[in-house]
DNA sequence: CGGCACGTTGAGTGGAATCAAGAAGTGTGG
DNA sequence: CCACACTTCTTGATTCCACTCAACGTGCCG
């Protein structure tokens, strides 16, 4: 009996592993969660999952590898929203407004279970808790929207390009996905200077100051920091908005 | 008979005729919505309601007046995340999220009706339909997060200041606010310039400009706008992400 | 070997921030 | 009624930073 828990709390899927940072949830709740990511999917690198406008569109819960969500606009520009890693979902909005806001692509190989409106009513009614969680976990991606902005609107390049590198070096660290001081990132300098609002040109430029004031290093897909307290320090990080806390519920 | 029903259809609080968009709330569920709006009160012009970093929370509908919500910065900096009108949610992520992530502060004098974790858990359970309408409601605002990130990151000032006034009035629209050409802006130019990501002085010119362009004005706390394709175009803007429609559930 | 994606560097320009100051409107008290 | 303070708005001059354009390096893969 033990052995077999012990066997089910290995299987738990990211978002189960997630969400546990708020709400404790009871089996039935995991179980109703488990059932919303049976239909799972492989998709290759740059492959579209979700496209801007698009009416009627699907959700989905991200087990494996990295998203972008973005907006093109008319010129041919593109601003990143925000990048997801495995327990996030994959264009939740465009479940409940009824046309797409934005796109999502997968940056790597990626595995994501599809979720659809009626699925999604369902268990909410069934588990009202999951609810919770799930108003929880918006709220978080929301929080992370406005820190966004925040950089965008109000840090300097440099200082906001810090904050980007530790926020994603915390998030990754709740998933398990990294060290106290590396991660791997697949991102390359055209998606991460979308993301910062800054050119390519100008990022790479960036990249090199936090390098040369030995603060992180971003090579062959990896990143490294060199001065963890100099760079939470220089992007003036709070990190209250991700709710890294014990479940309160 | 039906003239009580009328009459309950004017006392219609501004939150219930905002979801009315999405969901049509059978009147029971009408009842438990009213029910959270019981402990109205009323703030001064500038009363700060939430700060950034506050633990355990409230959280607000606001039933008249704007507000403004920002997160500030070390160097002095703020910046706007964005404005509420009467039937908008203030401060709902300091609910979810253990600690406030931003602040809130009345821009005119306001009402508003206290909520907190326990009342809305509770409504939750009760009326499950209001958390699907719940889950729309902050899916809306952080679409509409999100479109300002793309303005702020992506837009040059003068379709970044058209966008966001284009948005403005069609919100207030929706909201029996404005007319089809015009509406109260409170508005001072500090605030806009720290929504918009711009200094005052700059905001200054680029009013100019959409002046001169004969396609707003912004003039003593109202907004004429001379020439509406030209500033909706000049904006790029796609209304899709505020989700106005005939309800769908 | 050539083609392509990605990364790196240099030089020049334009536009937004900064610094400085004044005008217009609003409220208060003598 | 006017003097005064205060907020808000407006304009000019200057500086600096991020964008643009252009080019080259590097590694991978057919």
């Amino acid at each position: 009996m033990h052995g077999s828990q012990d066997a089910a709390a290995d299987r738990r899927s990211p978002l189960a592993l997630k969400l546990a940072a708020f709400v404790r949830l009871k089996a039935e709740e995991l179980a109703q969660l488990e059932r919303l990511q049976r239909r799972c999917r492989r998709f290759d690198a740059g492959a579209e999952l979700l496209h801007e406008t698009e009416v009627g569109a699907k959700a989905f819960i991200l087990e494996e590898g990295w998203a972008v969500s973005y907006k093109s606009l008319a010129d041919g520009g593109r601003q990143v929203v925000d990048f997801q890693i495995p327990g996030d979902f994959l264009g939740l909005r465009s479940l409940l407004l009824r046309m797409s806001d934005h796109s999502v692509a997968a940056v790597t190989e990626i595995v994501a279970c599809e979720i659809d409106a009626a699925e999604l009513q369902n268990a909410l009614a069934t588990a009202p808790r999951l609810g919770m969680a799930l108003l929880w976990a918006v709220s978080r991606d929301e929080a992370m929207v406005v820190e966004h902005l925040v950089g965008i609107g109000r840090r300097a390049p440099l200082a906001r390009a810090a904050h980007f590198f530790v926020e994603l070096h915390q998030r990754l660290q709740l998933a398990q996905l990294a060290t106290a001081t590396s991660y791997a990132c697949p991102l390359n300098q055209y998606l991460l200077a979308d993301a910062l609002g800054l050119t390519a040109i100008h990022l790479n430029r960036t990249l090199r100051r936090l390098r040369e004031r030995g603060l992180m290093t971003l090579k062959a897909g990896t990143v490294t920091i060199h001065d963890v307290a100099g760079l939470t320090a220089l992007a003036e990080f709070e990190s209250g908005y991700l709710d890294q806390a014990p479940p309160s519920v």
